[in-house]
DNA sequence: TCTGGGGTCCTAGGACCC
DNA sequence: TCTGGGGTCCTAGGACCC
């Protein structure tokens, strides 16, 4: 298994294309108030500038740094000509980011992976990267599985290679610290601490049982495992994504709730545009929301069908900032849909269905039933036409119409049970021979 | 004016179903 | 009269990674 990572990738990107940048410190990361440092040049790390710092804080270290925010577009067109190089090499390369790489040299068509063949191979993949790139650098470690190859390639960077021979796994890591460990952060090396582990070598003494009592269950297999360098994860070159957000952190916190309204609809725009981009839609949307002490919430609901309509995914963003006390201010806002379809749903209603939906108030009301509805849930009633459910529960369901028919007053409310009220859903798409 | 943005995976509890 | 067992789905939060 091979590992690639290119050093302080955005930054290098950045002394590339602009030569009065080289040799000077570099910083990479949000430039504004509230900005971190996403790469920072070897030149800044000298003066303690690190990734996840606030740049306030690497300004303050580095005031006469180069602080830039960014220029994706470059990075990715970099990372398209690295991976590029990388298949060329062997079929199987897993991407793990736009500069780190796994490749799996079984599949490279090598004449056999001794020690002194992968190194050949490496040195000359890492030439040849220098020379695709226009110059930048390229950290490669090779070993028997993911885990050594990454702790290969973080061993002597930047611009370095280590080939981690067969057998000799274990004794390199039983000196390392326990973060060397892909799982183990700054919560799991702190449990480890106060049992006094704090090397691999002390985490190998403690049995399995015992690891899945202080981990839990899959953390705690996974890390008895690892810590024995036995790890068989394949490389996965096609992974199917998940989910897809949009957050953004403001400067000032946020006390108007209109105004956040509209921002979550940017943000839902945003993720819709890039659900139907990717040919996806799904159907759990969630919002985010950072409080200006730093508490986190989340909240989401979860749509009978898939959608990627911007109106859906906004007006449900929307109804669940509603249930929330942001009093005291908001830091962060934003949004996600999960439970991904690789399949589109049916534009039935044209580009009517992208119009945006204006915001309406609540209206409450009593009863009690057996079915679900579920926030912008789509609904039919007999005398109103199409709508969605506003807000749900004991018994009533809150629904908005949008069409042109709709009744005076913004609102109707039904008991849950009403025979006419029942959930929209667009009709099954025919097959050519009508089943 | 401490503390980004885009992700993945896991856990735990409750609802619901058979 | 006193309370199954397993499985799935959903929600909220947290740890972690780059």
């Amino acid at each position: 298994m091979l590992h690639l990572d290119l050093d302080a990738f955005f930054a290098a990107v950045e002394q590339r294309d602009k030569p009065s940048l080289r040799g000077k410190p570099v910083v990479v990361g949000g430039v504004g108030g509230r900005g971190v440092v996403s790469t920072a040049s070897y030149e800044a790390r000298v003066y303690g500038v690190r990734s996840a710092m606030s740049t306030r804080e690497a300004r303050s270290r580095c005031p006469h740094a180069a602080f830039l925010s960014g220029r994706f577009h470059a990075y990715r067109e970099t990372s398209r000509q690295v991976m590029g190089l990388l298949r060329a090499a062997s079929p199987l390369v897993e991407p793990l980011s736009l500069d780190e790489a796994f490749v799996d040299l079984a599949h490279a068509g090598l004449p056999d992976l001794s020690v002194e063949t992968v190194t050949a191979f490496a040195e000359d993949l890492r030439a040849r990267v220098m020379e695709a790139t226009g110059g930048l650098t390229a950290s490669v470690g090779i070993g028997t599985s993911k885990f050594i190859a990454k702790v290969a390639s973080d061993l002597r960077k930047p611009d370095a290679l280590v080939v981690v021979a067969p057998g000799t796994e274990r004794d390199l890591l039983r000196p390392m610290d326990v973060r060397v460990i892909p799982g183990v952060g700054p919560a799991t090396a702190e449990r480890m601490r106060r049992v006094g582990i704090h090397t691999v070598e002390q985490l190998e003494a403690v049995s399995e049982d015992e690891m899945v009592r202080l981990l839990g269950n899959a953390h705690g297999h996974w890390l008895y495992s690892l810590a024995r360098a036995e790890d068989d994860r394949p490389v996965v070159a096609e992974r199917e994504a998940k989910s897809v957000s949009v957050e953004g952190t403001y400067d000032t916190d946020l006390t108007d709730r209109k105004l956040m309204e509209s921002l979550l609809t940017r943000q839902a725009n945003e993720v819709a545009g890039r659900l139907r981009k990717g040919g996806l839609s799904g159907r759990t949307v969630t919002i985010k929301v950072r409080l200006h002490d730093f508490t986190t919430l989340s909240r989401s609901s979860t749509l009978p069908s898939p959608t990627d309509s911007a109106a859906t995914i906004a007006r449900l963003a929307r109804t669940l900032l509603a249930d929330l006390d942001t009093t005291g201010g908001v830091r962060l806002l934003g949004v996600g849909v999960s439970g991904l379809a690789d399949w589109v749903q049916e534009d039935l209603f044209g580009e009517a269905a992208e119009e945006e939906v204006e915001v309406l108030p609540e209206v409450e009301v009593p009863h009690h039933s057996r079915r679900t509805w579920a926030p912008g849930m789509d609904v039919e009633h007999a005398e109103h036409g199409r709508g969605w459910v506003w807000g749900s529960g004991r018994g009533v369901v809150t629904v908005r119409f949008e069409t042109a028919s709709t009744p005076p007053g913004p609102v109707r409310s039904f008991k849950d049970d009403d025979p006419d009220l029942t959930p929209w859903r667009p009709p099954e798409p025919e097959d050519e021979d009508g089943t």
